[in-house]
DNA sequence: ATATCATATGAATACTAAATCATATGAAAG
DNA sequence: CTTTCATATGATTTAGTATTCATATGATAT
């Protein structure tokens, strides 16, 4: 008869190394927040400088209002923050990580590109 | 009369640094691929070891079609890879960056977590 | 108060994409 | 060659979400 392959030892190991749910959910959470063009290009933008929001949306060529909705999310998300200046909203990266997040992108598309590499 | 306020200064900046927009394009795909549970947790479960499709979708408690749907755009993108072994496709990651972006998102995560309650 | 600039927001639309279902491929055993 | 296990794939359904449009809020100067 045909042994079906058995990998509930593999899967203990795996098991027990895993974190929460949760926490696996918040993670992934985190990175949607950065698979976004949009959002990528306004994160990026605030490496160099704050910024009004008209600015952003005349770097990026688009609508005020795209740019407004998406600055609520990484501000809901705690990644920017900003501050009234009169008429102006001026936003800035509000957390460290962003910069460490995006560096790591960076760096694997950047590093290598092809190669038969094994390990 | 109201000034329009000038921000010609901050974009010229801001826009000298910026990358290419095909870059920043493939970079929200890569955040993308982590930015599902799904995903995130098949690629946290091979930190551990390698795993055949149906190990994962067991661990997981998914349907095998799902985990090979994700298997395949996780294999499109390099991040994993597998080989044959008899019937099964073993899959291991394929990309050391995978642990490294992942760990970036964890240390967010779990450094500082202030809020209204605590556990 | 009113006009205008800067920004925010709600609703509607359009797009993307994940899971499911059914089925196909592929490998090894009998 | 047929059966069974392991995996892959196509199509469909469905859920989520980015953008746009129209409008509301908020601040400042006149």
């Amino acid at each position: 008869m045909p042994k079906k392959h058995d990998h509930s030892a593999a899967i203990r190991i795996v098991e027990s190394g895993m974190p929460s749910d949760e926490l696996l959910c918040d993670l992934g959470d985190l990175f949607k927040l950065f698979g976004d063009t949009t959002r990528i290009k306004i994160l990026y933008s605030l490496f160099e400088s704050e910024l009004c929001v008209c600015a952003i949306a005349e770097l990026l060529k688009m609508e005020q209002s795209a740019i407004s909705h998406q600055l609520r999310i990484l501000k809901n998300a705690k990644l920017v923050a900003c501050r009234r200046e009169g008429k102006t909203n001026m936003y800035f990266l509000a957390d460290d990580h962003v910069r460490s997040i995006i560096g790591q992108g960076f760096e694997h598309l950047t590093e290598k590109k092809p190669g038969p590499e094994n390990k």
